[in-house]
DNA sequence: CCATTTTTTTGGTGATCGACAAACAAATGG
DNA sequence: CCATTTGTTTGTCGATCACCAAAAAAATGG
């Protein structure tokens, strides 16, 4: 085993997780290949051998990110038995995502490339696809709850995983802005407030 | 009057209209000078001698968008005697303004700078000082609410001023991904929801 | 030892970035 | 007509962009 040819230098998980690091904060476009061939202490050759393009990079962090930054509140939506309580934990996830003291306060699906060059097109649509994703996800658990009872069916459930989606997507820019995790504890506890009226049998 | 030297051959607000019309697609970073001098009509050299750097341009830009664009939410908030209207209309107001025909699907101080290089500091703080003056805006509105006796006195202002500023930005990652003026007004209404438990006098 | 395979190193590709200097053009004041 | 002022045109600056070819290095199989 062990292949044939001189050995690698360096280990790809680990110079991934540090390209992680480097589009974390500052975005796809705002990453050069000179920061990130820097970053992952290797020449830029080595980087298109081992990952392709910088697209082809950009898209194996981002599989990393979702696996681990992205996990919580995934688990929390498809862990949690009742309808309500795991939109709010997933909420409460998103919060401590975005406001953890070793990473960037933001979600890169939102904002690692909302707008730029026309040329980085397939990105955008790349991470907006990602983002239709998670509204997928919250979509499909309310339908779970509408499934077990949980929920009235009469629920629109357009409408509320789109919000649901919209508070989560703007907690990235409050968080950007410099909002603590208490302030965004109060957006969560201001979004569910809405939960009761928004899940009401209507008429009945 | 008129000067001495020679006459300019472009009307720089018709320049700058047509800067606002560049950066809005591209955002700030993936707008080059070579996009702004051929959409503005101009040589780069004009554009240096008429606005300063691409960072001085930009600012204006933004003035000239914060007085167009940003205008009926912002008079919708003012204007309006209800609070609960108020936030409801700027709300709507919003989704006018990121779901026209005219111009791309999101709000320029949200989406055209929120990462990027290490050099564009600048610019990203300068549209997150817009921003908070979003959350500054709908919290004086509330406050209004409270002195004329509309809003109660124990109302959280903090929270529920956060709690808007998350939707209207949460909005524009919606609009970028493709959501109908539809689908965000469900949007809207859901966020709308919350309002009287939001606002109802506690242990009354 | 030698051929083969794979990676690293080195160095550089043309293109584009923001920014500007110098030369030229068009107006005014005298 | 001429000096002055201001704007435009032209050309280009050094830096950086993503990307890659060629050569050298380090492993394996025979």
């Amino acid at each position: 085993m062990a292949g044939r040819g001189r050995p690698r230098t360096f280990d790809p998980d680990d110079a991934l997780g540090r390209a992680l690091d480097v589009f974390w904060e500052r975005g796809y476009e705002g990453t050069s290949l000179a920061d990130l061939a820097q970053a992952m202490g290797i020449a830029s050759a080595s980087i298109y051998a081992c990952f392709g393009s910088k697209e082809d990079l950009f898209r194996q962090v981002m599989a990393l990110y979702t696996a681990t930054a992205g996990a919580p509140p995934r688990r929390a939506l498809t862990d949690t038995p009742s309808t309500r309580t795991a939109i709010e934990r997933m909420l409460h996830a998103t919060v401590d995502q975005i406001t953890g003291a070793e990473s960037p306060h933001y979600c890169m699906l939102v904002l690692a490339a909302p707008t730029g060059a026309i040329e980085n097109d397939a990105v955008r649509e790349f991470l907006a696809e990602g983002r239709r994703g998670q509204r997928a996800a919250i979509r499909a658990r309310l339908e779970r709850g509408v499934a077990e009872g949980d929920l009235a069916a009469s629920t629109d459930l357009d409408a509320l995983s789109r919000y649901y989606a919209t508070v989560v997507q703007g907690l990235s820019i409050q968080a950007r802005d410099g909002a603590t995790r208490d302030e965004l504890e109060g957006v969560v506890a201001s979004a569910m407030a809405g939960w009761g009226p928004l899940t009401a049998r209507p008429g009945v």
